[in-house]
RNA sequence: GCGCCCGUAGCUCAACUGGAUAGAGCAACUGCCUUCUAAGCAGUAGGUUUCAGGUUCAAGUCCUGACGGGCGUACCA
């Protein structure tokens, strides 16, 4: 409908005299106010200038070159400042949603992403402990914007990306180990900084089981390292299963280094003369793309810094020919991104491919307090923790509530009432009540002959009808900016005004004719928001 | 100090990237269950969109500057 009203109105600008260059792009939306029609556009306003001539008359012009088809659009009228407003002629709205129904488990797909082939990156949390709250929107966020993009057409893969060398994995072995020796009453010395959570006993609990005392004789923390490593890695794939993600490929920061990938970087950095040694260290010389400081890849320890793999990841992810390598990450680690930038762009690549969707930190807020979290200290919620406490459910629509670029605020006490406050049950609760109906109808009547659906012309069917139309929309809008949030938006609105029409519209107890226009248009919500629960990767019950 | 993000109803947040009268949910108040799920609906109240300038037909949205908050600003990840 968008690109049929652009494409008229292109025209009679043409009729009009206008040549292409004058014509300016051609926005077609939806005007707030239902009283204003169902699409507006406001090329008459934007023409005043250049034309100088008042913008209504501009409008009342081209609406007189306007071949508009009555079966598609049954008004355009001049509103306010030079709006043109257009009205959908009712026999759209039907053809439409006797499409919605045939399409059921696919409608709101889209062809916008048709054939791009996407890495999104996302969790790429260390094996070092549970997944927490903190990741929690990383992965939930990272999970949504890879459905939105496969709805939207895409071929997309899930990676994430891990560290298992390094201080932080020695230090988490040296944790095990100590752990292990006092399971097993020995004197041990718990590391500086070490680990101490619970789950670290638990592992060291574990090796007694199977080991006995043998491991004793383990003189550096490596084999503790490593069985950590493999324990927790199991319990992370479990957590996230549990939140319905299932990765593609964990990538092993590592193999960038026996690949030989990084030595490569550094090898065409030098090349190109963005990097020199200085103190003993190799810095990149990030001065050049406009940052007030150069930065170490190397340091004087031999030891690369993040960056230099991170560079590498990103040159091998393009590499793999992928056309969009979406990573997801907080707003703690934004520095490196336009280091990044600047290293693929050195390697020759286009680094319009790469793409951030950062989010900012969760509060987790219990009892009108926030908590501070840290891993390392223990301190922390697991996201285990979290969704005994509060559900799968109501766990991923929480992290997918707000914009990805505020702060989020989750409020455990809200989360765990399991009535009227917590907004996840409006969305189900509504799905349930269709259902709901949809059972009781099928028992006291059976339709065979198609449905007439013309019978639909009550004001909340109308709005109704007119609001799933808007689902794919809305799909492609969320897809666009990254941002499920907006997806969550709709559905509320969709719910509200199912249940405007349920409270003005009987179904059951109506005449045959208008129960079974009615039955279908139930259905058609039903389907819409079953649509849209399953790209929030939430469920749609049948019975509440 | 510098960089990024944010500042909207008492609280938590929207507002389709510049459009028409700034909207929801909690909290408060008033009504509505012998009719398909009241986990619901209808209504009332609540705002100088932090402040001051600027850009234009039009600014919560864009630009500048203040003020307030978060995160960075490591030879940590």
């Amino acid at each position: 409908m968008e690109s049929y009203l652009q494409e008229i109105i292109g025209n009679a600008l043409k009729s009009m005299g206008l040549d292409e260059g004058q014509i300016p792009e051609i926005k077609i939306e939806t005007p707030r106010d239902p009283s204003h029609g169902d699409a507006a556009t406001n090329v008459a306003m934007q023409l005043a200038k250049p034309l100088r001539n008042n913008p209504r008359k501009i409008a009342e012009q081209l609406v007189d070159a306007l071949s508009l088809d009555p079966s598609k659009i049954s008004a355009a009228e001049i509103a306010g400042p030079g709006f043109i407003n257009f009205r959908y002629a009712e026999n759209y709205l039907y053809a439409e949603l006797k499409k919605l129904l045939s399409s059921g488990t696919e409608y709101g797909k889209t062809a916008d992403n048709k054939g791009i082939k996407c890495l999104v990156e996302f969790v790429s949390a260390n094996p070092t402990g549970p997944l927490t709250v903190g990741h929690g929107r990383n992965a939930v966020l990272g999970d949504t914007v890879c459905r939105l993009l496969e709805w939207t057409g895409a071929d997309v893969q899930r990676e994430y990306y891990f560290n298992n060398a390094g201080r932080q994995m020695r230090v988490l072995g040296q944790s095990v180990q100590a752990r292990y020796k006092e399971l097993l009453g020995k004197e041990s010395e718990f590391p500086e900084g070490g680990y101490e959570g619970a789950y670290i006993i638990d592992i060291a609990q574990k090796l007694v089981d199977e080991h006995g005392d043998k491991l004793l004789a383990e003189n550096d923390e490596k084999l503790f390292k490593e069985k950590a490593e493999s324990a927790i890695f199991v319990e992370i794939r479990k957590t996230l299963e549990r939140m319905n993600i299932v990765m593609d490929s964990f990538f092993n920061e590592h193999s960038l280094y026996e690949s030989g990938a990084i030595d490569q970087v550094i090898a065409t950095f030098r090349e190109k003369g963005v990097a020199y040694d200085s103190d003993g260290a190799v810095w990149f010389k990030t001065t050049d793309f406009g940052k007030d400081q150069d930065t170490v890849l190397v340091k004087s320890s031999g030891e690369p810094t993040y960056r230099l793999p991170d560079i590498a990841y990103h040159a091998e992810k393009l590499d793999r020919g992928f056309d969009l390598c979406l990573d997801v990450f907080g707003a703690d680690h934004i520095d490196t991104y336009p280091d990044v930038m600047s290293g693929i762009e050195v390697l020759g690549y286009d680094k319009s491919k790469v793409e951030v969707l950062v989010y900012q930190f969760v509060t987790l807020v219990k009892d009108g307090k926030p908590y501070k979290m840290s891993t390392r200290k223990a301190n922390f919620v697991t996201l285990d923790d979290l969704m005994d406490e509060v559900g799968e459910d109501v766990t991923r629509f929480f992290f997918l509530m707000r914009s990805p670029n505020t702060h989020l605020e989750f409020d455990v006490n809200q989360a765990k009432e399991a009535g009227e406050k917590n907004p996840v049950f409006y969305l189900q609760y509504a799905h349930a009540r269709i259902q709901s109906i949809l059972r009781k109808v099928n028992s006291i009547e059976t339709f065979s002959d198609e449905p007439n659906l013309s019978v639909l012309n009550h004001p909340s069917e109308v709005t109704l009808i007119k609001k799933l139309l808007s689902f794919p929309g809305a799909v492609s809008n969320a897809a666009s900016h990254r941002e499920p949030h907006r997806l969550i938006t709709y559905l509320n609105e969709l719910a509200s005004e199912f249940t405007s029409f349920y409270h003005d519209c009987r179904i059951v107890g109506e005449e045959k004719e208008l129960m079974h226009a009615r039955t279908k248009l139930a259905e058609a919500t039903a389907r819409v928001l079953a649509n849209g629960l399953t790209i929030l990767g939430i469920s749609a019950p049948d019975r509440m």
